[in-house]
DNA sequence: TGTACATCAGTGAACGCGCGTTCACTGATGTAC
DNA sequence: TGTACATCAGTGAACGCGCGTTCACTGATGTAC
């Protein structure tokens, strides 16, 4: 990277200014009440040249996750090929989790996520997206396997089963104060650990009931 | 039903027009590409009036499907105590969508479905609100086996999971052309098969590998 | 090292657009007597 | 059955607003010689 041009450098530090900027105005006032024409008088920048990195203002918030989407994705293919599926999903996770937690230049952390979860439309626009980065990690999986996600629906399932996980454990994480990203993987280890056969049966028999979660119990 | 207001039924053919009137012009010439001012004309309303009974465009999309996520929750909570939580969501999902093949007047049908798989903002707003809808079915879940959604996440993770399935079956529905609604039962019936503990593990061993779905197979 | 030209990131101003809201108003439906 | 009043769905017109685009332009960076 050091030996890029002068242009592309200049390039790369508008683009972080901007999504540094848009970042902590969204963070101070909230995404809705925050227009694209004050995050770029904020950065010092035309509006025109806000979008002309971020093609919309939901991209400003989203840019973060995005880079993250890719770097799972990159993390999954450099899975040894032993490793069955769900391992190397959770592997993968855990290497792009530690990524963000150490070097803090991401742009991804815990208010933004919570933002992102109390803002409606970047929720949903999350979402969607989140289905979209599933089909590539399908078609990452289902590769090595030699099958074809058109006609076996295994791939998309595992995925589409994993990001259950991630998402109940994203809205547990949501609910609870003072936590850390490394929160998400414990409680996503957590979520998955109770996905065996147990989820499908009774569950009046106890099997596993009250080795779950969390603290609150004491069900008052 | 029939022994309302003369006041209130006016409202709810009011509501009706305008609704279907939005489908109309939404599958003709697509949910962007059609503005709110167009459907208050056709409908022979004002604006006005069509914001008073759909808060927002999206709803004037979704509140079909709205409708029919409350019918699944009511489906859920009418099955009897002893069916275990997957099977009574199975129930429940498969009485919804009986109802919705029959009675064709819920708005709901395959048309639909595939106008908000190709409109972004859309899907990703049905996204969220399944989202919703996943806590409210957790909930039903959770209460007759005295579990306590914040403590205990399996509920969540259970419906989480059944939503899982339901979005893969889904995704393999919109890519094919012809289908009826019954066809999203059996792609969704069809991918809970292949939930159990098989997706978890290797699946070189070809542990039903040949056996899923479809017709597409001779790989190239 | 210097000159001439090409590229292209960023400017600034203006605008189109459609969603959703506001307001004061009308007239049909409902209710009380 | 009829009269007087209350409610409230629907009107119509106007507007605020912010996203995203368009245009012709500037000036810094890159390149060729």
């Amino acid at each position: 990277m050091p030996g890029q041009n002068l242009r592309t450098r200049k390039m790369q530090r508008t683009r972080e200014d901007v999504a540094r900027t848009a970042a902590r105005l969204f963070l101070a006032q909230g995404y809705e009440r925050t227009t694209v024409d004050q995050i770029a008088d904020a950065a010092e920048v035309s509006q025109r040249t806000v979008f002309r990195y971020f093609p919309a203002k939901e991209d400003l918030a989203l840019a973060p996750l995005a880079a993250s989407g890719d770097a799972l994705v990159r993390a999954l293919r450099s899975r040894p090929e032993e490793e069955s599926p769900m391992n190397a999903m959770r592997a993968a996770f855990g290497t792009v989790l530690s990524t963000l937690q150490e070097g803090g230049a991401s742009g991804v952390d815990a208010p933004l996520l919570r933002l992102i979860d109390r803002t409606p439309s970047l929720s949903a626009e999350l979402l969607r997206r989140a289905a979209g980065l599933e089909t590539r990690l399908a078609e990452v999986i289902a590769e090595p396997e030699g099958i074809h996600t058109g006609s076996d629906v295994r791939p998309q399932l595992m995925v589409a089963v994993f990001a259950a996980a991630g998402s109940v454990a994203m809205r547990d994480w949501c609910g609870k104060e003072n936590t850390t990203l490394s929160h998400i993987g414990t409680l996503l280890e957590s979520a998955l650990d109770h996905m065996g056969p147990g989820l499908f049966g009774e569950w009046r028999s106890g099997s596993g009931g009250d080795t779950v979660t969390s603290r609150l119990d004491g069900d008052g």
